[in-house]
DNA sequence: CCATCTTGACTTGTATGGAAGTATGGATGT
DNA sequence: ACATCCATACTTCCATACAAGTCAAGATGG
């Protein structure tokens, strides 16, 4: 669900719904910081940009001010809205739980061919670790989602990628924060407790593990003050 | 978030936008089956019934498809979704995972304030048991809702809540099969371990608390197969 | 009788114009 | 100099018209 390549030279398919398109490209803009919090974007400027008319534009507005990504202020303007620190701690708490719960069913069972796929995974993972922070991201993404498939939840699974998209904004502002070497790590000690069947050491390693990002939002914070919300933010609704 | 009354004659308030109101009477029409699972439901019908134009109709509908309550099939129709069992399995699975460490965090401090706020909502449950249970789906939406604001989760909440639109469609299908006295009695055990400052025992009692409605599932499945997806039966985690 | 085509009444998707609210900057009056 | 008013250019929101796809019933040709 994450990753765009230059979503800016994109152009529409016409045989696919444009608002569609347009909501996932957007996403992608903004997740990757393409779009800059708080920064001003208009229904019209977006139409222009796209060649497109300012409907489609705007139903894909829509679903974004759903997910937290824009604000609408009615007759006023649309804006990207900040990174809310209190959503990201409360994504990662939620995400913490759901995770937990899911590797302590797969420690129960152990399929090998899941292991194995697991273990192929972490060496590609290796692969980019130190060259391609991005793809590190698309690979990390996969990871947890084949956890969650392998767990029979794959519709657990759509809810927390909605809650990622809070999450990636902070990891695509700054790759460097990201110890990229002890979340493989981690990863590593998750797929070995799956496979020895201990379910208590694989919760406490994925605990640990969706923890890890506590360490490095608070810097990141200091590092981009403009591109984060500094109170408490109202109810969209 | 949940609860409407009537909401067939509800008018719709010209100072506020439109598109906003009808996403809720229709999410709330959805959620209470008030309109029926698989049945066609047209922009311009819709608009014709409350008077405006097809346009926030549209926009109300694309909100309803995130949250998996509407399906659009272009140029085909927009239809009510059948309740989706593996769906509601695994909102039901996220709910344990989130509300489980939530309540770790509250037995962990145990604020006296909070425990005698719980306990005059007991109360209140115990008053609406046998005569309301529609008022009660609401207090109780009010129990756990308490509880993530009291842990400091107000986002995690809101997440939840999504979640649970898929679980209260089956509630409201069958007020019979759910055992109010029961759930009460799980609420009163919950509150009671906070107390006692017990996280084991107040997270054991909310797990066993949200699998409650595993044991009525099947059978309101069985008695109203129409409104169900027909989906296999997977295995019960 | 049967297969095929066509027509027309549906549906959602898109374009466009205008209504109402909001911010901004300049003119005006004191 | 300063406060107030007003015109103007924005914004979102809604209404309307049109485009394009879908489906079913009926006409047509064999």
């Amino acid at each position: 669900m994450v990753v765009v390549i230059d979503p800016e030279a994109w152009t529409l398919d016409p045989t696919e719904a444009a608002s569609r398109q347009l909501r996932t490209i957007l996403r992608s803009r903004i997740v990757c910081n393409d779009l800059k919090p708080n920064s001003k974007i208009s229904e019209t400027e977006v139409a222009q940009h796209y060649d497109v008319s300012r409907q489609p534009v705007r139903e894909a507005f829509i679903t974004l001010v759903r997910e937290g990504l824009l604000e609408i202020r009615p007759q006023r303007g649309t804006f990207v809205r900040k990174i809310d620190y209190s959503a990201v701690l409360d994504a990662r708490f939620v995400r913490e739980a759901v995770e937990a719960d899911i590797v302590k069913l797969l420690a129960d069972k152990s399929d090998p061919a899941l292991v194995s796929e697991l273990r192929s995974q972490l060496k590609q993972q290796e692969n980019v670790s130190r060259t391609n922070p991005q793809k590190f991201i698309e690979l990390d993404e996969y990871f947890h989602k084949t956890l969650a498939d392998a767990a029979g939840k794959v519709n657990a699974w759509l809810h927390i990628d909605s809650l990622k998209s809070q999450m990636d904004r902070v990891r695509f502002l700054s790759f460097e924060c990201f110890p990229i070497q002890t979340l493989i790590g981690h990863h590593e000690q998750i797929v070995d407790f799956i496979e020895k069947q201990d379910q208590v050491g694989a919760e406490i390693a994925m605990r640990r593990h969706l923890q890890e990002i506590l360490k490095s939002l608070p810097v990141i914070r200091k590092l981009c003050p403009d591109y984060f919300e500094n109170s408490q933010p109202m109810s969209q609704e």
